[in-house]
RNA sequence: GCACCCAUAGCUCAGUUGGAUAGAGUGUCAGUUUCCGAAGCUGAAGGUCGCAGGUUCGAUUCCUGCUGGGUGCGCCA
């Protein structure tokens, strides 16, 4: 569990750290000093609110009675203002039935919180990678999981505190460029580059501040708090060339002289075409590569602009997602182009290089290959040509010495953890990162159809990411006409957006990322069970109680009184533990599950316990319960990129 | 051959340093609507946690072996 760093009080810890704290005190007290008290959520409601599981190992440890040494515990432990019942059952559980005021007060705190009363643990420097599409082919299906689970690790992750940086590490860089850049000056410009004088001229301007940029780099101190930092000058100046940049880069991809591609996998599949039938395209294509990855401005001019369009394609497909990653989060392959030279010496300075059938490797004896040799792990091909893993290590490189991050989360395919765990395991061999900075392949299975095999169309190919966003929303479209038909159709088109892509992110979000999982459109786009149209249902109930109450004291006490009402404030008080978890774990599928419990418990208040029809100082304390309720639902979905809505 | 992941109710899935009678949803059956959105709520039935051993007060969880499924293992990413 996360730690904070601040003094341990009543007010920085989670209920269950609490407890811990104050159940570990007491097993100290009894004699079992340094024994963990185990805390975890009561099993059955009869069993109270939380247990401590702690007792029964103490007492195999010290080789006592565990019912004694129970007995000794509850003696000693201070749960005032905290519990109002201790029980022991069992063989020496201990169970902790809270009191109504104590959850009454955590909720205090939390509404007038603005991230809901959060325990924050110290803030952390944390990137994570996820989505990082092939430039050269459309987003598909394929790239779905580590977008929406990216995306969600990377919300929680700065809504949590930290100081996290997104990363699309896209595939821009390599042979296949070459190919395309042949083809969009033959197809789309008609052999014409006179148009692309002024960009080159940028193009050359943009090599040169990145040169400056590179030297500043080497100008970077320790700042008071001990980072790793441009200070100063060299900083006022680093955030000039940025600007700069950015301005130029803009400039560039607004004058695509009007190109569009609305099928880009059908300009690749055609580039590819011209490639294998003609000879002197196939010619100018490597020859473009050569000039490309030499950096010759007029070449680099026509990469970008091919860069650009794709990229344009990913912004419209993210935008459609409600995924937060923009332009700024894009540091591709092509980025580490100038570093790779700089691995290779590096290797070789480690004495970790060898030369194996003319390529450059390295052996790790960590890992076999199938003839049980150390694994090779190639850094250049015998042509001189790098590969991806070369570019992955450049990465490690620069995001620790420029970029100073503490952790790393790659939302790869689990097919490649192989990979990564050379990639990690070379980084720390070769002093890219350092064992105090965290690597960490979150990893997820592959989609799969109704059938179980992977998710195809009917014809066996590779479904278009953005197709199956439309047909998603066009799905909820005509589910919304089946409920509501009297809503304006601007209305319903809204509601069949976030209903839709809502539907297919809380779809994959909500199963343990490890495992493949089977896509279900009637599963995920139904309003019953743990579903996001479910969830959305129940944020629009609770709104509907806003929208009829008038006039109210939104800041009445608290009051837990009834059964469901100690059951919602119960599920509320533990939002900060599953954001802790979730931040730990890198886990979404727990959020969800929290959230779906939440609904249920709000389901069941709102049965049990009237709220408009309540009068006086109940009434109030209910309305503040189902609004506090309210902002955790939307906060939470919102954390899953999902959209809430006031009426559905 | 080696490595990693997976196997839990008819179906889709949870199960937090090993804890109490293994939980949800869905589907099936039954109940519930003078009351804030019934797209809800309540209840019932449904299990050899793939198989066999081991560790111990206690194993779905940890270890070993086996069966079955997926994935990966030198010049693609």
């Amino acid at each position: 569990m996360t730690q904070t760093t601040a003094t341990p009080t009543l007010a920085n810890l989670t209920i269950s750290q609490l407890l811990a704290q104050r159940v570990e005190a007491a097993l100290s007290a009894a004699g079992a000093a340094g024994a963990p008290a185990v805390i975890q959520p009561s099993g059955k409601p009869e069993f109270g609110d939380f247990q401590a599981n702690g007792v029964m190992g103490a007492a195999k440890a010290a080789k006592t009675n565990p019912r004694e040494l129970a007995t000794k515990v509850v003696a000693a432990l201070d749960l005032a203002g905290i519990a109002d019942k201790v029980e022991i059952a069992g063989p020496g559980f201990i169970n902790i039935h809270l009191a109504p005021a104590f959850l009454a007060q955590r909720l205090e705190v939390a509404r007038n919180d603005e991230t809901l009363g959060i325990i924050k643990p110290a803030p952390q420097k944390v990137m994570v990678e996820y989505s990082s599409p092939n430039l050269a082919k459309e987003m598909h299906v394929g790239h779905l999981r580590s977008t929406i689970i990216g995306d969600a690790i990377a919300r929680v992750l700065a809504f949590a505190g930290h100081d996290v940086q997104r990363c699309n590490h896209v595939g821009d860089w390599g042979t296949q460029f070459g190919m395309l850049v042949a083809y969009l000056v033959e197809a789309e410009l008609n052999g014409d580059l006179s148009s692309l004088q002024q960009d080159v001229r940028t193009e050359e301007r943009i090599a040169e501040i990145n040169r400056e940029i590179d030297k500043l780099s080497s100008r970077r101190e320790h700042d008071e708090r001990g980072q790793v930092a441009l200070l100063g000058d060299a900083l006022t100046r680093f955030e000039e060339l940025k600007a700069e940049i950015e301005k130029l880069e803009a400039s560039e991809s607004d004058n695509l002289h009007g190109l569009e591609l609305h099928d880009l996998e059908g300009f690749y599949r055609k580039s590819k075409q011209r490639f294998d039938e003609d000879e002197a395209f196939a010619n100018r294509a490597r020859d473009y590569v050569v000039k490309l990855q030499s950096g010759d401005p007029e070449v680099k001019v026509l990469w970008r602009m091919f860069v650009n369009l794709s990229l344009a394609h990913c912004d419209a497909v993210y935008k459609k997602l409600n995924v937060s990653l923009n332009r700024k989060d894009i540091r591709g392959e092509s980025a580490y182009n100038d570093d790779l030279p700089v691995v290779v010496s590096d290797l070789r300075a480690a004495g970790l290089l060898e030369e194996s059938q003319g390529a450059q490797v390295v052996f790790l004896p960590e890992f076999k290959n199938p003839e049980g040799e150390a694994q090779a792990m190639i850094i250049q091909k015998k042509d001189g040509g790098y590969l991806y893993a070369t570019t992955d290590l450049a990465a490690v490189r620069y995001r620790h010495r420029t970029l100073d991050l503490k952790r790393v989360v790659y939302v790869v395919d689990a097919r490649q953890s192989l990979h990564f765990q050379q990639l990690f395991t070379l980084s720390r061999k070769a002093g890219f990162a350092p064992a105090d900075m965290a690597l960490e392949h979150v990893a997820f299975g592959t989609m799969m159809g109704e059938d179980g095999k992977p998710f195809k169309t009917r014809s066996g190919d590779t479904v278009k990411l953005i197709e199956l966003l439309d047909e998603a929303i066009r799905r909820a479209y005509e589910l919304v006409n089946e409920k509501n038909p009297s809503l304006p159709d601007e209305t319903r088109s809204r509601i069949a957006q976030a209903v839709g892509i809502g539907a297919v992110k809380y779809a994959d979000l909500s199963k343990n990322r490890t495992s493949d999982y089977i896509f279900n459109w009637k599963a995920m786009l139904s309003f019953e069970g743990n579903t996001a149209p479910y969830l959305q249902y129940s944020y629009t109930r609770v709104a509907s109680v806003f929208r009829k109450v008038g006039e109210f004291d939104s800041s009445a006490a608290i009051v837990i009184a009834e059964p469901a009402e100690k059951q919602l404030a119960l599920q509320l008080a533990q939002f900060d533990e599953v954001i802790a978890f979730v931040s730990d774990t890198c886990q979404p599928h727990q959020l969800c599950s929290y959230l779906f419990a939440l609904a249920q418990q709000f389901s069941r208040f709102y049965e049990a316990c009237p709220i408009l029809s309540a009068e006086g100082a109940v009434r109030d304390s209910r309305l503040a319960i189902a609004a506090l309720t309210a902002r955790t639902m939307k906060a939470g979905l919102s954390l899953l990129g999902i959209a809430v809505l006031e009426e559905m």
